[in-house]
RNA sequence: CGCGGGGUGGAGCAGUCUGGAAGCUCGUCGGGCUCAUAACCCGAAGGUCGUAGGUUCAAAUCCUGCCCCCGCAACCA
């Protein structure tokens, strides 16, 4: 018989930066989903990717100086490492800078515009130059702009869009007819209640403000906005042709039968793809599951505290299995998870050293020692209590496999795990109802202690097995030093118990520990930094990432002058940001700044401060901000101005 | 009033949709055992389920108000 196909996906990294323990958390979750349909006789074809074009990704390549290619290629080659060291099985790593699927968006667009669905329009609204963004009537606060107050003229501008509501009527009767569509279910609700039943609006799918996309071919002004460019990867990933049949793969995989995402792009998973692929005359995917985040237990995750948590360290750490086995497990279904060096450490030691690793090893310990390492099945039971502990310990290793079957098939993986674990339990608890040690005492209880060793070891054996598409390392390791027939003679640690204090030792030694904060007296002087402290601030040493060397010519190109501050205020609907007058020379600029935390607009007046007075003003929150002050960041993110160590009259050059 | 998530024994979570005796893992305490990675097994203590009201014979679960946390987004130029 021919094997039911299996298509399955992750959503595609966005190749801004190198992907946190968070994102792997996806790429693990679905390998194990892929290992474990595979094992249950499926035939799986699991694709993950990278989503490689914006604006986003445009300005990152500018500031580290590399065209966008070179950006995302190297960015794409860490998911990419990152992905294989974790041991995922996917089938397929697409790319949305490659040429084929460049090609089929490009199409893909054309068709949709030649069918109608897509259409040229503008953005029609109340414009506000200074801020460049568009306002609806209802959003102007006494006629004017909500940013900054200023008058806002009607305006338009190009771009195309996709007629969302054509299709709106046919994707709420296909939810609520299926109702596994949406996974975890409350997402669904969710859905319904905020963008279906009120009504869609039409959805931007062209943009000219930037270049770094897929052109649309017959308007190359505009480049494919994210939509419709990642979305798709899933069929052109497989072979789809707009204009054609499409690979015998994309005839035998399409539909998806599911598509693994963050909850956070649910939207975009279970409203627009499906009407995109209404629109392309495809059937819909089986099921979206928008999976929980994990999120760093020691309070915030920030660069500068140095706890952002990387797969690869974690992994040097402890091992892939383990990291595996952490995030899998650890995460609840529908709730976000939480992952740091302790809970880690603690996990390890109690579920995979205690109640597994040792397991394995007493087992094969005493199976060498009291029968040379092979046993058989004797059948012996010496009376009513061996055959009530015989058939309880066989009743829980034959059920274990349905109930994880029946939890893999709700996506319910750490539940799943637990199961494969209360299995391990049961075979400690086997071990002390029968005490192996005493039987061994007796020879006339011989042929006793060895059905207990073999029922022991068979119900190890299969949760080994079941353990593979979590642990595939470790599963194979469990039952090669079990063997067939014969186990090891000398059992290898599988995971050593960790000493937490050892470990939160190295934790910090690789990450420059982050200084107490004196209790009591930070509260009182935030504002002003910590000016007064002790001298353990003075020895603190701060290392950054290095930044590529620059030439002089480029240096030159920076222009630095002192600044007198002659007046500051907060900006009103901002948390961060202090407004500021800054007199420069003759003349004075405004210059916005991320400073609340540390000043209040009192204190800045009359400050003498470094300021980059050539940079490209901006606005922030509306603010247009025409220069940057300079400020220097300890670990904890304190701030404190550059002012010149003599009095230096406003407008004096800094060189 | 930007969006969203959460507050359940010391820690991390389940249970909330479909009201009906508060559960799991770790930790703590006591006991057992010695094959094993100071591991394993048994037992116990510990919770006004954030808070104030409401609905109900019955609320962690449904409704309303309030108080705290957190993530994302913006605005760290």
């Amino acid at each position: 018989m021919e094997k039911k196909k299996f298509y399955m996906t992750t959503a595609i990294a966005y190749t801004s930066g190198k992907p946190h323990i968070g994102n792997t958390y996806e790429i693990v979750l679905a390998d194990a989903v892929a290992r474990y349909k595979r094992s249950q006789g499926y035939d799986v074809f699991f694709q993950t990717g990278t989503d490689e074009h914006g604006q986003k990704i445009e300005l990152k390549a500018q500031e580290a100086g590399i065209t966008p290619k070179e950006y995302v290629d190297h960015v794409a080659g860490q998911v990419k490492d990152i992905w294989d060291m974790m041991n995922s099985s996917y089938d397929k790593f697409i790319r949305t800078t490659d040429k084929d699927h460049e090609r089929q968006v490009q199409k893909i667009f054309k068709k949709l515009y030649e069918q109608g669905d897509i259409y040229k329009g503008s953005y029609e609204g109340l414009y506000c130059t200074p801020c460049e963004s568009f306002w609806t009537e209802s959003q102007l606060v006494d006629g004017k702009c909500p940013d900054c107050g200023r008058e806002v003229k009607p305006a338009k501008e190009e771009a195309y869009f996709f007629k969302m509501s054509k299709y709106a009527d046919r994707l709420i009767e296909h939810i609520n007819t299926h109702p596994e569509f949406i996974q975890p279910v409350s997402r669904k609700n969710e859905m319904m209640n905020n963008f279906l039943l009120p009504g869609l609006q039409d959805l931007c799918v062209s943009r000219t403000s930037f270049k770094w996309g897929i052109p649309v071919d017959f308007d190359d002004r505009h480049v494919v906005y994210v939509w419709l460019d990642a979305l798709t990867n899933y069929i052109t990933g497989i072979g789809y042709d707009a204009e054609g049949e499409g690979t015998e793969q994309f005839k035998k995989d399409w539909p998806a039968d599911l598509h693994l995402i963050g909850k956070d792009i649910i939207r975009f998973h279970t409203i627009y793809w499906p009407i995109f692929l209404m629109a392309l005359g495809l059937p819909l995917p089986k099921q979206i599951f928008g999976h929980p985040w994990l999120l760093q237990g020691d309070g915030k995750m920030s660069k500068s505290r140095g706890n952002v948590l990387y797969a690869d360290e974690l992994v040097d750490f402890f091992g892939v299995d383990a990291v595996r086995f952490f995030v899998l497990h650890e995460m609840p279904f529908d709730n976000d998870g939480v992952i740091s060096w302790e809970l880690l450490v603690e996990r390890i030691n109690s579920e995979l050293a205690n109640t597994l690793g040792n397991l394995v090893n007493r087992t094969i310990s005493m199976t060498n020692k009291y029968f040379g390492g092979s046993v058989t099945d004797k059948g012996v039971a010496l009376n009513e209590e061996d055959q009530t502990v015989d058939a309880d310990l066989k009743a829980v290793t034959e059920k274990t496999p349905q109930i994880v079957e029946k939890k893999m098939d709700d996506l319910r993986v750490a539940d799943a795990i637990t199961e494969i674990f209360n299995l391990f339990k049961r075979c400690n608890k086997y071990i002390d109802e029968t005490m192996p040690w005493a039987l061994a005492k007796d020879e006339e209880k011989k042929d006793r202690l060895e059905t207990v060793l073999y029922n022991l070891l068979e119900s190890i054996k299969s949760g080994a097995r079941q353990l593979a598409p979590f642990m595939p390392d470790t599963s194979e390791k469990i039952l090669v030093q079990l063997g067939d027939g014969k186990v090891v003679e000398k059992p290898e640690i599988l995971f050593a118990r960790l000493d937490m204090e050892e470990v939160l030792k190295k934790v910090e030694e690789l990450h420059p520990p982050v200084e107490e904060e004196a209790a009591g007296n930070e509260g009182a002087s935030d504002k002003a930094g910590s000016d007064g402290d002790s001298a353990k601030d003075k020895n603190a040493v701060i290392d950054i990432e290095a930044k590529p060397e620059i030439t002089f010519e480029e240096f030159g190109k920076m222009q630095f002058q002192v600044g007198e501050i002659i007046a500051c205020e907060e900006v009103k609907k901002s948390r961060k940001l202090l407004c500021s007058q800054v007199k420069i020379g003759s003349q004075v600029k405004q210059i916005v700044s991320g400073i609340k935390a540390h000043y209040t607009p009192e204190e800045m007046v009359g400050k003498k401060v470094m300021v980059l007075v050539n940079l490209k003003p901006a606005k922030l929150a509306g603010v247009l901000s025409e220069g940057m002050l300079l400020c220097a960041e300890d670990a904890q993110g304190n701030l404190a101005l550059m002012t010149p160590e003599k009095d230096m009259p406003a407008g004096a050059e800094v060189c």
